[in-house]
DNA sequence: TTCCTGACTCCAG
DNA sequence: CCTGGAGCCAGGA
């Protein structure tokens, strides 16, 4: 019975999860989300919440999108456009230069998009917490 | 210090 | 499918 409440212990987590108490190596949290949307393949998306759940459960999803405001000026470029929400909306749109360029960069990578909505978003979804766990 | 906001997500209805 | 509320954590006023 979940009550409401989220789990505090998320199967997906790992044991190497590091809470915002216990420093790191790299001291920004924005610099592990870069780095794990610059892994995105081409034609492939996530979500918010995965690289979350993939960087830690201490740290929300709300988070992720926070990191991602400083994505366009950081060094190398970050794919920020294969990001979308939970539901494979482009919530993020605005955040781009135009209106339309997030959704064009997305059909230039063969993705359709309609509706501001990712079609097929199950099949390319792709889950830091599963693909960078074989490394 | 408190209060509000947000590129989110989950649950209930 | 949609809506509303709660939880989430960092910044800004």
């Amino acid at each position: 019975m979940r009550k409401g409440k989220k789990l505090v212990t998320d199967p997906l987590s790992r044991s190497d999860k590091r809470p915002t108490d216990i420093p790191s190596n790299r001291d920004s949290f924005f610099e592990d989300v870069h780095d794990v949307v610059r892994q995105i393949p081409s034609g492939r998306i996530t979500s918010y919440g995965a690289i979350a759940r993939y960087l830690g459960s201490g740290l929300s999803a709300r988070m992720v999108g926070w990191a991602m405001n400083a994505s366009h000026v950081a060094l190398p470029p970050v794919p920020a456009h294969r990001v979308v929400n939970r539901n494979g909306i482009l919530s993020g749109k605005g955040h781009f230069a135009t209106p339309s360029e997030m959704e064009e960069l997305l059909r230039r990578e063969g993705i359709q998009v309609i509706n501001d909505k990712v079609i097929d978003f199950n099949t390319l979804f792709w889950d830091p917490g599963i693909e960078l766990s074989l490394f």
